[in-house]
DNA sequence: CTGTTAGCGCCTTCAA
DNA sequence: TTGAAGGCGCTAACAG
């Protein structure tokens, strides 16, 4: 049989409620019941139930997370998974559990409040102009996006993107370069967007060149990021930088530069985005905007927390600060 | 104020337990009183308790599921993906939800069955010498593996990975290759040893020659294949077929044999083992092993939900079996 | 076939 | 500071 708060109780010669008090650090215990009673929980073996403390208090103590069906390729990014170390390990921290949930085609977000499964809802890889997020918001559901989407209202944790592009772009500049192009992933994305955006900006402000020869899309996947930069690469005249908004397509790139018979950084300085691990150990290693990938996580988790038990209001809304890292794949234009 | 089973009761006129009945589909419920109750509980939008429910069967209706530490690049592999989405899917369907846990160092699996909030443990890429296994086999404690480890008594689904290893390379002799090599993973995990065993069953049946020479090990990314696949072609008599043991790895092999100069299956025959989505997109396509990942998924947690429900006795050893695809990389031996 | 009753194990007033 | 009692929302006997 399983051990309950009573059979502490009688061991410890106390109450169910003080034991439960010891349980949950209340002040109002003196020290000596206090060690009496963990004495009495130590030597039983016990364990309080959780459904029976989440029934009471009618917390589930527990987070939704909803990653977007891996038949996407985004999902065996590194991106991914990095922030999903955040996640769990802030969860454990705030006592949260973290409930796993593929976001198929039709998924209706808020059937998992209904049934109080969960308190809240972390949502990964939302495209930009999902309807259900709407509905959470006006159920007053507390929930938190990794990255900006469309609707205004809506909760996020994302990386200053624009800014961080515009640091990069602007180093290139600095660096002498005129030419400069701009390969990165679909608009689908918002955070996509913002890093062209923050490109376009400093071409603009320092009257560059800027328009469709310069410019290519991906994936985000090394495969990608090979094939756009080759055809970047049959312009008549090729930039001298170029600015690829992701790590993984900044890595493709590298490679169908070297195949054209070209040097990184003399003939053509790349810059990433991302800071993702590989980018350490590619050759030459990888100059990228670092993108707080961990932090974004914990931070996810630690606002949810505060959204589900009433400490912030709706909108909540968090950029954080991204950092350039210079390696060694970019370089002064002679 | 949140709906409760009560209110339904009153509405429809009729006692909580009825209620109750219709909610969990007991055969002794008149048509009639059912659908007067179901008509009660949409007019109300009433949800039952997920947490009240579980608290009075005692089932958390809640299945953990551990996954390495994604430091480990295994997270960002296909596989890991592809079994992910069997397991959700299942896991829907048997009514479990599904708790996410990071692997991390020293973590004791035994102590999330003690406050009840999983009645069982999925485990994926562990350790083949993992000491906690054996602690939950001896607990009683419902658990499966995603793959075969050293202790005997575990349960696990997996794939025919000695058989599939046998048929791929068997198939190769008969094609007429006389001299094959074999790059694949760590023998950390036992199925690369599986794989590796195959093959080399194969080439002693055949009296073929095998050795250091025609071995060599990778960690199942592209980097590695291909950096593993250069260093076997360095070789002062370079092998007619490879076995890469993984899909992955075979990929960047193919990379290293095109760069060589080498002809895909004309010169050099490759077969990988798992069959990824990319396998069919690379250039020639690659012929593989095909792993069932999703069933496997889905097997893992069907499997798992009759422990639990003490419907199957331990221990449960499953092994799915494997499908050759042949596809453009691999060729005869002229 | 339906209703009544008694918990599941915990937390939380309210008194003492 | 501690204890007693009630209730969270549901299911599971047991009657009827």
């Amino acid at each position: 049989m399983r051990k309950t708060i009573e059979h502490v109780a009688q061991l410890a010669e106390v109450s169910k409620a003080t034991v439960s008090r010891v349980l949950n650090n209340s002040p109002k215990v003196t020290e000596q019941t206090r060690e009496k009673v963990m004495k009495a929980i130590k030597e039983s073996g016990y364990y309080p139930s959780a459904m029976a403390r989440r029934l009471t208090t009618n917390k589930a103590e527990t987070i939704g997370l909803i990653i977007p069906s891996p038949q996407d390729k985004t999902f065996g990014n590194p991106f991914y998974t990095e922030i999903l170390r955040g996640f769990t390990h802030q969860a454990k921290i705030e006592g949260y559990d973290l409930l796993l949930f593929i976001n198929e085609h039709q998924f209706n977000y808020s059937q998992l409040f209904h049934d109080r499964r969960v308190d809240g809802l972390l949502l990964v890889g939302v495209n930009r102009n999902d309807k259900g997020i709407i509905q959470l918001s006006k159920n007053n559901f507390p929930y938190m996006l990794t990255g900006k989407i469309d609707y205004k209202e809506a909760n996020y944790v994302d990386a200053e993107n624009r800014k961080g592009a515009y640091q990069a772009v602007s180093y290139l500049v600095n660096l002498g370069h005129k030419r400069i192009g701009y390969l990165g992933g679909s608009f689908d994305f918002v955070f996509n967007q913002e890093r062209f955006e923050g490109y376009l900006q400093v071409l603009k402000e320092h009257n560059l060149e800027y328009g469709k020869e310069l410019t290519m899309e991906s994936i985000n996947t090394e495969e990608s990021g090979y094939e756009a930069m080759r055809k970047l690469l049959e312009s008549s005249s090729i930039p001298t930088a170029v600015f690829v908004a992701n790590d993984l397509d900044a890595i493709g790139s590298m490679k169908a530069v070297k195949e054209k018979g070209l040097r990184i950084p003399e003939d053509i300085s790349l810059i990433g985005f991302d800071d993702i691990q590989l980018a350490s150990y590619t050759e030459p290693t990888l100059t990228t905007v670092r993108q707080p990938i961990y932090e974004m996580g914990t931070t996810a988790i630690s606002l949810l927390v505060q959204l589900i038990e009433g400490k912030k209001e709706v909108p909540l809304k968090v950029e954080l600060p991204t950092q350039l890292i210079i390696r060694g794949s970019s370089g002064g234009k002679i």
